[in-house]
RNA sequence: GUCUCGGUAGCUCAGCUGGUUAGAGCGCAGGAUUCAUAACCCUGAGGUCGGGAGUUCAAGUCUCCCCCGAGACACCA
């Protein structure tokens, strides 16, 4: 059984932004939580490089739109490469595998009778290159967005039976545990309860495209192309395109992650698609929420963007994943401040995680001669590290699989605390000085030596190069798998404690 | 216009089926301490829980009305 998540196929029109690396970390998180636990993990993201969008936006760069997509392409794979995205496939939608899918998947919708060709007719802006509902009983014909003449088109264009799929459709969105949040579940239960309408499923006059094989003027419109690219990604090379093998290769997707504003076309027509095609459908859906910056919306007409890379090069890796995840609830929206992001790393990463290994290891070092002290094992049992650590694990592993990182964050950070109020509570540095007392700090610090162990095993998947460098200022290393290491007492008494450097430095 | 979800300390948010003096983190002020990355720890200030009315012995928590914000209402990658 694969554990196969996906993010969306990010348009190429321009560059990465803020946005689509927020959701990427977070799929990587999970990605690596899951095979830390042992799962078979299909980690696939990629970019969606068809459409009028991009096809204007490489005449205007004076280039050919293949160009461009490479050019974009590159700049995800590069921007992925630096924040250590570890994903197993990338799909590009103008491979020729996934072309190949494309129209093997259109053959076996077509035999099932879901495919016509109709006229679509109405007013359509080209502003927003869309029909517009509701203009008829208008006097002025005009985009309510852009303020311009619409103009009447009447084009001929396949369409899908969405309708055909109304009562399937409206008992998979009803089923718990499939669209995440709860609240937008809703949303797209009111939706379908109004009635599923057809939907067209190409274009003419769209060059750009994948073309549809026995219409030479029609290209595949979006959501017959990106969306099947959680298919094509399955598969490693053009050869292996063979529908009936898909489920040999990971499908279905245990969970496709996605942006609020798509996820009724993954609730909707994606699954409809699968069940005209027959294949299995999904799992489960999760619609995360948008960032905002200091309060505003993002978006270049406003400048008010961040560029990942300028925001890499500044803070680094660890620093920006710990501070999306654990500070902005996955499913809400979210704002970035740079204040806040300062002052959490420092407080979280730098002061609580931070100087608790530093300071437990001087200590250590100091008294037992670099070394890791022996544990006494009857009263350690049940010594409130232990117990606390053992909780922290607990509601860790429960949160991270609903996608809640904040939580699992959070939890490991009161880990940190607890360990450093008991350091304050029993003050080892005064026990030290009186004889007789040795057998007893040896106990403390092992114990909380231990404690930042697991801290450092809970951190890899969401801030995977800190983790790395706790450990092994511990003498550790990550395991591949948790299974025999995220339990107490793993730390060998008497094995060398290296010299400890501060693990993250602070902000500013 | 209809519907959904929010409006709780300066900031970001927790507060389950209504029940003792409304919580956390950050920020701020003071204190204590020296093992440590001027770190850690303790204490404190600060909220008429968007506004109004109602139900109830009792409402941040239920009902109604209003104000503000975000979103959905089909082809918005």
């Amino acid at each position: 059984m694969t554990f196969t998540l996906t993010t969306p196929l990010y348009y190429v029109n321009d560059k990465p932004h803020l946005g689509s690396t927020y959701t990427t970390i977070a799929c990587d998180a999970l990605a690596r939580f899951m095979r830390l636990q042992g799962e078979d993990v299909i980690f696939i993201t990629g970019v969606d490089e068809h459409g009028q969008k991009i096809q204007r936006t490489a005449e205007s760069n004076n280039v050919s739109p293949q160009e461009h997509c490479d050019q974009t392409s590159i700049k995800y794979l590069d921007l992925w490469k630096l924040y250590q995205i570890r994903y197993d496939k990338f799909i590009r939608t103008t491979s020729q595998k996934h072309t190949n899918l494309v129209h093997q998947i259109y053959e076996r919708v077509k035999q099932s009778d879901d495919i016509y060709m109709s006229r679509q007719k109405g007013w359509y802006c080209v502003g927003c290159e869309e029909y517009k509902d509701g203009i008829d009983t208008k006097d002025t014909k005009q985009c309510p967005i852009h303020k311009r003449d619409l103009e009447w088109r009447d084009e001929e264009n396949l369409f899908f039976r969405l309708s055909k799929y109304q009562t399937q459709i409206e008992e998979l969105v009803n089923t718990d545990n499939f669209i995440y949040p709860r609240a937008r579940q809703n949303e797209i239960i009111n939706f379908v309860n109004k009635g599923l309408k057809d939907f067209s499923i190409s274009r003419i006059n769209l060059t750009w495209g994948i073309p549809v094989p026995d219409h030479k003027d029609h290209t595949f419109y979006v959501w017959f192309d990106a969306l099947l690219g959680y298919l094509s990604a399955l598969y490693n090379k053009d050869e292996e395109i063979c529908i009936n093998s898909i489920e040999q290769f990971g499908w279905p997707a245990s969970l496709h992650v996605i942006g609020k504003d798509i996820l009724r076309f993954h609730a909707i027509y994606w699954p409809a698609i699968l069940l005209s095609a027959n294949l299995p459908l999904p799992s489960k859906l999760f619609g995360h929420g948008f960032l905002t910056l200091e309060g505003e919306k993002m978006g270049k007409s406003t400048g008010n963007t961040i560029d990942p890379i300028d925001l890499f090069s500044n803070y680094g890796n660890d620093a920006i994943r710990w501070y999306l995840l654990k500070d902005i609830k996955f499913g809400s929206d979210g704002d970035f401040q740079h204040k806040r992001f300062i002052d959490i790393i420092n407080n979280d990463l730098s002061n609580t995680i931070g100087n608790l290994l530093n300071r437990t290891s001087s200590m250590t070092r100091k008294w037992f001669n670099n070394k890791i002290p022996k544990e006494i094992t009857q009263t350690s049992n049940s010594h409130p590290i232990r117990s606390k650590a053992e909780d922290t694990i607990s509601t860790y592993l429960e949160a991270i699989p609903e996608l809640n990182f904040q939580l699992a964050a959070q939890s490991i950070l009161e880990l940190a605390t607890f360990s450093n109020i008991h350091l304050n509570e029993i003050a080892p540095w005064k026990l030290i000085k009186q004889p007789g007392n040795e057998e007893n700090v040896a106990l403390e610090l092992y114990s909380v030596l231990e404690a930042i162990r697991i801290v450092g095993m809970l951190l890899n998947p969401l801030v995977p190069e800190l983790s790395n460098r706790i450990l092994s200022q511990l003498g550790e290393v990550n395991p591949k798998q948790w299974s025999n290491y995220l339990v107490w007492g793993i730390l060998k008494p008497g094995s060398d404690l290296p010299e400890p450097n501060p693990v993250i430095p602070k902000i500013e």
